[in-house]
DNA sequence: CTGGTCGTATCACTGGGTGATACGCATGTT
DNA sequence: AACATGCGTATCACCCAGTGATACGACCAG
């Protein structure tokens, strides 16, 4: 509350987050996680019904919707689909399972992802959140200003690590999930701010920290088409381009 | 306003979802395209933005974060995961583009994709809806109760059309999307309500109608799999793969 | 400079959101 | 069978809080 912020709205997202990772659930259920009211929960609801949102089933239990999965589709417009044809190849090249991952203050956040074919290979769910830990591999990318401010939240890189994976335009990390390593580079947008990286995932049985080096060079070289794809073809700065979103054909 | 709805609450949904289909956009500028006061617009963003629902860029714009995303995936919470390592290998078996759908109302949602390696393939956004105009498709395996409720959105579909589907288990489509063909198989939930498809959609170039019918034995192949792993027992066989959802660190 | 935006702050009014209470209907317990 | 307990839903009065008019500084183009 450090602002104005409406009670009932503020009210209505509390409802919806506990509704989606309790679903299915009753009015009752509901209102006593959230510790509001059965009434209010009631009518927050119907509210949260009558516009799309949520669902509710024959048992007057309620069920989320696929709106907010439409809703976050637009989360980064269209870097998912400029992505996809890109992660696409850069899995044939390699066969390891290759994640899109947006940055989001000082987390990542899965985008896309496109599976390796080999039997044991890593798979991520889209949506998933990663906490930044290891300073060095995302962050030699931002802007001085930017990095500093995260100093709070973790440990701030040594500058010739920041510099080295700066050179090398790709990072390694150790760990990022257990027992695999990581390898990806960064998608920038227009004025030159890391939006995203594209990072290669592997098995440590698999690929050790000196054949991720390659599969970094594969991800930079991707990492750049994708640049270019989403920063290359658009005209003004003006978002006039209204909801093309897919064409729905393709 | 059918019911007893709460108005803010309406609100901020629709400025949420005016937002996304727009950003990055301003108070002023939002607050016209949904026919509000500006001052109201501007408590519901505030409102929105506490709750890590959008964002606030320097220019004063605002663009929606990663929160309806994450929300959204638990939408049919664990079909995806569940069904993705199956869609890969169905993709790996017919190398054409494979698709997850789920049902909501008369319309199909996007809900996983896992391309085809060809040059020549089918890329389809997730979160895309896709209306369901051919009844004899999905419709042959829901109860005859709830297909009926489906009358008034589209015609019936033939009795031997439904039959045949059903005898088959699998169904084939024409132009679901222009110049493609889609052949696929539904997917049960413990009550053996179909809730999913899983789909094979390619050009029509390639595959033509007879070939299509190996590619819906195929699919419904995979779609039995998936049934199983998602109502079958909790200790799946074979699955391996570490990585539970949880807490993963980098 | 000036007229037009923008995002933000302030404020009175009254509409409407809240929460207590109650009802019908399923449970499962005695 | 009778009962108790939970559910989802409906009703209603109070008074908080959401609304919309108004205003202000900052920015940009002419």
């Amino acid at each position: 509350m450090a602002v104005k912020t409406i009670r009932s709205v503020h009210n209505a997202l509390v409802v919806l987050e506990a509704l989606a990772t309790a679903q299915p659930i009753g009015v009752s259920a509901l209102a006593r996680t959230v510790d509001l009211d059965k009434t209010t929960v009631q009518r927050i609801l119907l509210t949260l019904g009558d516009g799309g949102w949520i669902r509710q089933l024959d048992n007057g239990e309620w069920t989320i919707t696929s709106k907010p999965l439409q809703i976050g589709t637009h989360y980064t417009s269209g870097l998912r689909e400029a992505a996809h044809p890109h992660l696409v190849q850069l899995q044939r090249e390699t066969d390891e399972t290759v994640l899109l991952f947006a940055r989001e203050a000082a987390t990542m956040v899965v985008l896309d992802t496109v599976d390796s074919s080999q039997v044991l290979r890593m798979t991520v769910p889209i949506g998933m959140v990663v906490p930044i830990r290891q300073g060095a591999a995302f962050d030699a990318f931002l802007p001085d200003a930017e990095r500093s401010a995260l100093v709070e939240v973790r440990p701030a890189p040594t500058r010739s690590a920041l510099a080295s994976v700066r050179a090398a335009g790709y990072f390694v990390i150790d760990e990022m999930y257990p027992n695999a390593i990581a390898a990806g580079a960064p998608v920038f947008d227009r004025r030159g701010a890391p939006v995203a990286t594209i990072t290669i995932v592997a098995p440590k049985a698999r690929v050790t920290k000196v054949a991720a080096r390659k599969l970094g060079e594969a991800a930079a070289r991707t990492a750049a088409l994708v640049t270019l794809a989403t920063t290359g073809s658009r005209g003004s700065p003006e978002s006039s381009e209204s909801s093309e979103s897919s064409e729905s054909s393709v």
